[in-house]
DNA sequence: ATGAAAGCGCTAACAC
DNA sequence: GTGTTAGCGCTTTCAT
């Protein structure tokens, strides 16, 4: 019990055990090459010093930093506030906690992007995630070239040197939404759309159209919104001044269905018997508004987790696909 | 231009600047006694070579990690799916962001839990932050002596040995959202409060009462609920079973008002008409419901920050307050 | 004000 | 299988 300043180092361990500082560190990184008994040894020694390695020094010799950084763009800031980039965020910590990675947050202000530049290039982290609101801000992309990068969310435009992601299947998502409807008996499915600048509103148009057309439907009543409850109900508004009847509803987001919903009950219609509808997103919204929303999961922590995975076999130096499709999954409840 | 690998070091540095490798490091870490045109030629020399200090090298050397650990208990894993962690998180990001530190994130299982007390006393990060759903769940407490730590959320018993913590005041939360019933006319104001077994449950059925009795009203009207609608909704049938005239009611949070909502219009009931409510913690949901919800802000991100300013001060051998309590604000909306 | 030199705690050849 | 020996890139006395 001599008191010691500091916490105990590696040497000290080895002269408990009376071995090498070389033959300790093999114990620790557990080195297959050591006698069974030495390691036994060893590892009293270290648990009786409570011995706990110093990272920066492991990282300065191995030049490894055991780090991932997770990047977050500012203008997306409001991710934590998203519930579906929150659990992203929650499933790579996970994901990461079981290894030996430790996570590195950043938020990356517009004004300042080179300071993350520099900190992802400075040897800081081992590899980066990336996740966006905008999917197609792949300003990080050519940093692939210098240290594993993956995304989350599909860039505008995918071509060989855009680096790995993943996504989400936002056409099969859209089609499974659709199809529900179809397969309810609706035969007049409109849909409010996401903008057509960035891939999941595009993706999710597609998936609609596919549904639609397959079962024969008109594939006219379309109307765009920006993923808020007020577009939504502006765009139900539209919709329903059309004067054609409407008897299925696919909103490409559960904010923009909640501000339909408003509009559908002015209107004296009623969810699902006169209009049955369907979102996305699968967030807290959609459980508790009433009637519950019939909706589309997307798994975000398993988003997170496979994010995680990505790097970390990038890192290792395994070859891993351009791009990696998470499925969706549609949730019933009362609106359809 | 001559191709160099890896990165460029100090001593590469030095060389061109023509100094010493002490001198650069001086610069870098913005000594005051550096000669003016010396510090300008070393920075010249660091643009032209794009020189990024390598952190593990600094760390072993100055022992310190220039990093603070943010710790979420998994089994507040849903932090991040509740709104106000998630922010919270977002608040420290962005301060910190804008010092010399780097956040790491730490989901912390109750499994090995003391996986996460050695990456804590392993030297890896200089300070730490806990939140936790649990303010009472304290396990990381008498860290505190090894480390700066500052907790979110009050603990059970606060003693000395409590370390430092950043709250919201819960108390006069609770007090302004019932003053704003009263001010309003309200005589009979119920509650659906929340478990009494943690701090916030405690404090804003305080807050309820000062207000409620101070008003000369009766503080008989409670009924609790765990935080979610369905208890929400449970607790007000409970209420609205007694028989009682109720003209205003106070919910320990929105969720708990979404659940009243549906149970007021069911008894034919109109909001604000014949009840008036305000809700508590201004989530997404708040504003989207109609008629959108008067709630409590507690200015989660402005505690974040304020938890991060904490732990710098405290690692820069600052003194500061065991207790910082947050303001928190009322926002009217339609619903009272 | 600047330089020289001695580590910080660990890993990684290379010997044995 | 285990020990020896160099560093990894930086900070920090201590001289000058």
């Amino acid at each position: 019990m001599t008191p010691q300043a500091g916490s105990p180092t590696l040497e000290m361990v080895a002269a408990r055990a009376g071995v090498s500082r070389a033959t300790v560190s093999r114990v620790v990184n557990a080195s297959p090459k050591v006698t069974a008994e030495v390691v036994a040894l060893v590892n009293t020694a270290i648990a009786e010093l409570n011995y706990v390695p110093n990272r920066a020094a492991r990282s300065l010799a191995s030049r490894k930093t055991q780090a991932i950084a997770l990047v977050v763009p500012e203008s997306t800031a409001k991710v934590f506030a998203d519930p579906f980039f929150a659990s992203v965020v929650q499933g790579v910590a996970i994901y990461l906690a079981d290894t030996d990675y430790t996570l590195n947050l950043l938020i990356a202000s517009e004004t300042k992007s080179d300071k993350t530049r520099r900190y992802l290039l400075g040897g800081n982290v081992d590899g980066a995630l990336v996740v966006s609101h905008h999917s197609g801000d792949h300003s990080y992309t050519h940093l692939g070239q210098a240290l594993p990068i993956v995304f989350g969310g599909r860039p505008i435009s995918p071509d060989a040197s855009a680096g790995h992601y993943v996504d989400v299947d936002n056409v099969s998502g859209a089609r499974l939404a659709t199809q529900r409807l179809v397969d309810r008996g609706c035969r007049s499915i409109a849909t409010i759309a996401g903008p057509q600048d960035m891939p999941p509103g595009v993706d999710r148009l597609v998936g609609w159209r596919d549904a639609v057309t397959a079962a024969g439907l008109d594939d006219g009543l379309v109307e765009y919104g920006d993923y808020s409850p007020d577009d939504g109900a502006a765009a139900m508004r539209r919709l329903l001044a059309r004067g054609v009847p409407i008897d299925g509803l696919f909103a490409f987001s559960d904010q923009l269905a909640a501000g339909a919903y408003a509009v559908i009950r002015e209107a004296g219609l009623s969810i699902p018997g006169d209009i049955a509808v369907v979102g996305y997103d699968d967030d807290a919204y959609a459980a508790t508004v009433s009637p519950s929303l019939t909706t589309v999961n997307q798994a975000p922590v398993e988003m997170g987790a496979k994010m995680a995975e990505i790097v970390v076999r990038l890192i290792d130096g395994e070859h891993v696909d351009q791009a990696t499709i998470m499925p969706t999954k549609l949730v019933l409840r009362e609106s359809a």
